[in-house]
DNA sequence: ATAACAATTGACAGCGCTGTCATTTTTTTA
DNA sequence: TAAAAAAATGACAGCGCTGTCAATTGTTAT
């Protein structure tokens, strides 16, 4: 029924050897040779048993994604992003999720790879961003592809897969200036994370870009949590506040801004009319809000297919891939966002 | 530094086939020598290398999880509950998103299982709903568990985990009758989905058994989307409609729901005052809306968990386990239902 | 044309485990 | 107590593949 190395080499006329040489595109095959096994291999529907290569060989046919991230859009977009990766180069892929606030994360993650013999890790925010973590993984050998945050990678530890918030935040910023708002809010997502950080940055920058004056108190530190995002509106839009109530919130993600916009509606602000808001994601439930929400668009799904193909080239060793992807996400104008009100 | 079956063996002084049969349970061995095995298992942190274990054996130690549903938050904790169980048992998680309307759907799922050599499937609806697909499934000996909707299973081609939609949508209707309700709009998801059906089937039964005249302009076909839940409340509340409009909605899925709030915030209806909404489901973002939605929850995780230990059980013919676990979704109330008002 | 080299191919062991079946030990029965 | 039956254990092959290294073939330089 299934069709071993065996059967494509006795098909081919050549030894498995050579058949082996063939499917792990090993150099020295004649030409000639390398058809007539692809002939064999394609007659016959030949696909080889991970089993065996991960047993037989030193090398190893399985990638593990490893998470620790309450955004169930974010994991799935990425996961069938890198599995895509992976069907197309023959590999399977594990996931482990796991909590980055357990001490023994890096054993934990260390003996699976040993165990399950991983070849490689393709790590998200946080755990991307703990630098203990990842020092500690490639210090044991393990090879890793991070997706971070940033518009170059803070070390070489391992290759990047960077995702420029601040350029994209600064480009959102700048759409609410546009709209002609000066007094704009900014509710931070986990202060850890880096993407909170340099949404910060971005966020900065246009102001700056702008001379728009800063206002430490417009900022508010938060979580990227719906909860985060009442909180922090509601402390923006308090009464107590009233001198510097912004006209605009910047929230780090769609959750938060979907909690602001909560808020607003507790508080009885019409959203844009008296309040814009923004979040960051581009996340299916910023269409679902009322209003939708004006947002960033990150190719989650892209992103982690570049990814898994950096790990799968580095772990083939095909080349040092140093190489590090940028993403910019980009702005996605929806309703929440409105010319500034007189007042 | 990795212990294999050879160092269990040496350091037990027994042979490794005695080993195997340990950590395999099998039970022609002496509990001193179980014992004596377990003792080296542990002192030398030995896990047994699931390669060698697939290729060696008619076993093997991987399920799948396939599925083809556009909700990340089902996925996720589906996968999260089956990744507990595989942990536990000692089995790997494939992961196998797939397209249901793809007619080659069944060849495709085969020809993984056979390729990847997988113990079984895990099937959520909609796939554990085509019975052609599972019968195809099934006679090619492939072990297969199903998450359906409904209290007891359609036929007996694998084992189930039934969810009993019926009595919980009997349920949250009666929330509604007893808030005073009578007008009870039914906004449905996808006609296929058995859920759909058991829910109509729970609002049916609640009305009958409360004597309410069921109203068919009541009822709007529609999906398990957003853009439905938009669409059908908008039809049910429009003004040529008026003299059906309902004083609550029963939404198949909070994204239906969350819609229906959508389009009553469109057409300056408040909720709950003037009308109640219920969704189903208790996702996430049922706790982000305006306002928060009552609901059911579904225990998705532990459905998943007990799903994959009915499998595994099954692969391992431990027992020849016909019996089918049924969860009942429970209310959940919130703030999208109130008291009927007078009109 | 022939030696010297390089490119190509194959034979074979073995990855870590399980299945089969033979052997040894223990228990039961006569 | 010995023979028969049952239970426990082990020896060994082999799952499907890759790594090593030796053998073969082709190519270039003399």
């Amino acid at each position: 029924m299934k069709a071993t190395i065996n059967d494509v080499a006795k098909q081919a006329g050549v030894s498995i050897k050579t058949v082996s040489r063939v499917i792990n595109n090993e150099v020295s095959v004649r030409q000639l040779t390398r058809e007539k096994v692809q002939k064999a291999v394609e007659e016959l529907n030949y696909q080889p048993n991970l089993a065996a290569r991960n047993l037989a060989g030193a090398k190893s046919f399985s990638v593990a994604y490893i998470y620790d991230n309450p955004n169930a859009y974010y994991i799935i977009d990425m996961q069938e992003g890198i599995l895509s990766a992976c069907k197309q180069q023959g590999f399977e892929l594990l996931i482990h999720p796991c909590d980055a606030k357990n001490k023994n994360i890096t054993e934990e993650v260390v003996n699976m790879v040993k165990h399950a013999r991983i070849a490689g890790l393709i790590l998200t925010p946080p755990l991307s961003e703990m630098p203990e973590f990842v020092k500690s993984l490639v210090a044991l050998d393990v090879k890793v592809v991070r997706i971070m945050s940033g518009d170059v990678a803070p070390d070489d530890l391992s290759p990047c897969v960077m995702v420029n918030d601040r350029d994209a935040a600064q480009t959102i910023t700048q759409h609410l200036i546009d709209l002609g708002h000066k007094d704009i809010g900014f509710i931070a997502g986990d202060a850890k994370h880096m993407s909170t950080v340099e949404r910060y940055k971005g966020y900065r920058r246009a102001l700056k870009e702008s001379n728009i004056d800063f206002n430490k108190e417009l900022v508010i530190e938060g979580e990227y949590s719906f909860d985060s995002g009442v909180s922090g509106a509601k402390q923006l839009m308090s009464a107590e506040n009233n001198k510097h109530r912004p006209t605009a919130i910047f929230s780090c993600n769609d959750e938060i801004a979907a909690g602001a916009l909560f808020a607003a509606r507790l508080m009885n602000i019409s959203i844009p009319e008296q309040l814009s808001i923004v979040g960051f994601e581009n996340s299916p439930f910023s269409r679902q809000t009322w209003p939708k929400l004006t947002t960033a668009d990150q190719p989650n799904n892209q992103i982690a297919e570049d990814a898994a193909n950096l790990l799968i080239s580095q772990v083939r060793k095909q080349k040092n891939q140093t190489t590090i992807s940028q993403y910019v996400p980009k702005l996605i104008i929806r309703d929440s966002t409105a010319i500034v009100s007189n007042r």
